[in-house]
DNA sequence: GGGATCGCTTAAAGCGCTTTAAGTGCTGGT
DNA sequence: ACCAGCACTTAAAGCGCTTTAAGCGATCCC
């Protein structure tokens, strides 16, 4: 931290006054105009100038005031993600989001969904920031909501698919990844897959119409079998249960998500079954769990990085570039293999 | 999502202007002062005057500019939190902060620390946004440091003890904590209890102390046992693997967090050890994991919603009530016993 | 009736910055 | 000499809100 020259009394109680642009401008004997200019590093000042003003704003630890600018620019260069914050997934992408946002010169303001705390709570928080575009991960709002959102400033929502609204979507390929959990079991030799479904929502359909797809293509629509599940560890462990009491165990698993795929371990394990070798279990996400090494639970990953990147370039086209007809950008998920696959016995 | 009445062209392209003070100020036909006062529940304006602008407010979905109003009170009633995004018990502190700073009237901005974003550049977000002070999550500049920044804005630490630096601390006490746990055991009959290290950060010191002592306390000096460790579940799984190789398993096994604890276990586990038939295993921090049905850990609560609250409340004493001379808070943590343990053999 | 008082409303001056149009002082061409 | 053109620089007008001092009737009291 810098060491203010200021004589103001600090501590506690009193205040230090921020430095303004017309400290600086002073102190060089400038006015704020080009002050401002060379801080932005807009072209105009000299270079003489231009090195003044540097030192003179260094000295005095001069830093904008965002409010400021903000109000007078009428570019906050802030864009709002909305983020249900006990996501583990959820808060990996707000990290790659922050990344590219800072490539491309904008700044994020997250607000959290919680249970206190509704998604449209969350969104008029952003905007009352003056957020130039919104970032929403997984929103639950039916489509024509986002779609008016979207009149107010550019949407994009990540991870989930939107139809029949004209908005900007970044998404991974959910039938595609649980397809090509399907490939890796059968080509390990695996017939009897059983699918455990993760609800009523757009992902889940997606993911379970992945499964259907691949099991057909691969000549095993007899062999098609859904378990009802939900999203929790607990789902996993209670259709685990069901398998085991009706002694009808297949020889794989593929579960809705990272979470349930863990239940589905637990009752099994628990119940002396060899994972893999008397039955495989896959999950989706890569979850931080997945990768323990008392999981180790071969899964898909949804590549947050990329989805990411994608979000944040979507806006960046639709506030610098002026882009306005809407894009889908769909990513192909990944296999990752781990321990909880193997070769039917 | 209101509808808006105004004739702006909407959609990607065009830009729907919002209604400004003025605007609703000239619907009533008012001041913008008055309307500026009513809005903000001041006392002055009449009741008539007062339904009059909350009608018109409603009928043009307005909604303040946080910018504007910043700048001119000079209040942004924004708080800034520093957190590390990928901790699972930080997200959970930040949704009570929310809650909390909500109910006293102010608004969180959150900056992330990551990989590539270090402390201090989340913090230079915060004061670049105004906030009127800081509520830093386990923070790991040096006290001097954090002594200059609440020169400029009120600091909170939360969950660090910060020694030699007068500025508010609100943490839980750790030592005790690891007290509670070793009564606990003790109270079931353990003797060889054993506690796996956590590393060398403040934290950890507290908690190693917290077991010293209440071994000292029961008259155990004799058995104090410290194994080398850190904050994850190699680490945990590594120790334990160490335990059975030298075949000399205590009855219990105490560990710096949650995580480490879930890999001792599965190192136990995994050996045929039962826990907590044979050996008894308890975490600390309460995680999400720590609850999950496979592990179901006997643990210690923080308290998180309470250090929140007590951290919100520090902030407002010094900004709106005036305190100067530094606080510190310490919760008395709450031990949850849960299935892992049990009377030894 | 006149001044004090009260209840409500508002004009106007910013908050710290950006932005545009209008300077300023040069150089150079004619 | 004179003007055009150039390279910088700056005065001034906001951005959308808050806030203070002043304004303005109406009521009250002596």
């Amino acid at each position: 931290m810098d060491e203010l020259g200021s004589a103001a009394p600090a501590g506690a109680g009193g205040v230090t006054p921020r430095p303004r642009l017309e400290d600086v401008a002073a102190r060089v004997g400038l006015s704020t105009a080009s002050v401002s200019l060379v801080l932005r590093g807009v072209p105009g000042p000299s270079e003489r100038t231009r090195q003044r003003v540097l030192k003179a704003a260094a000295e005095l630890g001069y830093r904008p005031d965002r409010t400021a600018s903000a109000l007078a620019s009428k570019r906050s260069r802030l864009l709002g993600v909305m983020i249900d914050v006990h996501s583990a997934f959820q808060a990996e992408l707000v990290e790659h989001l922050h990344t590219a946002a800072e490539e491309v010169g904008y700044d994020l303001v997250l607000s959290t969904q919680t249970r206190t705390r509704d998604e449209s709570t969350a969104v008029e928080t952003l905007l009352a920031f003056r957020c130039e575009a919104l970032i929403l991960i997984g929103p639950v709002a039916p489509a024509s909501v986002l779609a008016d959102l979207d009149r107010q400033a550019p949407v994009v929502s990540l991870g989930r698919r939107i139809t029949g609204a004209a908005l900007d979507v970044v998404r991974s390929a959910d039938d595609d990844g649980v397809g090509q959990i399907v490939d890796h079991l059968v080509s390990l030799g695996h017939r009897a897959i059983v699918y455990v479904d993760g609800g009523k929502g757009v992902i889940a359909t997606d993911r379970r119409r992945g499964y259907r797809a691949a099991m057909r293509r691969h000549g095993l629509d007899g062999q098609i079998r859904i378990l009802h599940g939900d999203l929790t560890e607990e789902s996993g462990d209670k259709v685990g249960r069901q398998l085991l009491d009706d002694g009808d165990l297949p020889t794989a698993v593929v579960t809705f998500n990272d979470r349930s795929a863990i239940g589905m371990l637990t009752a099994l394990r628990g119940a002396e079954v060899d994972v893999p070798g008397d039955v495989s279990v896959v999950g989706y996400d890569d979850d931080t769990l997945s990768r323990l090494a008392c999981f180790d639970l071969t899964t898909v990953s949804q590549e947050a990085e990329e989805q990411a990147r994608q979000a944040v370039l979507a806006v960046v086209e639709r506030l610098d570039q002026g882009r306005t007809e809407p894009r889908e950008i769909v990513l192909a998920p990944s296999l990752v293999v781990r321990g909880t696959t193997a070769p039917p016995r």
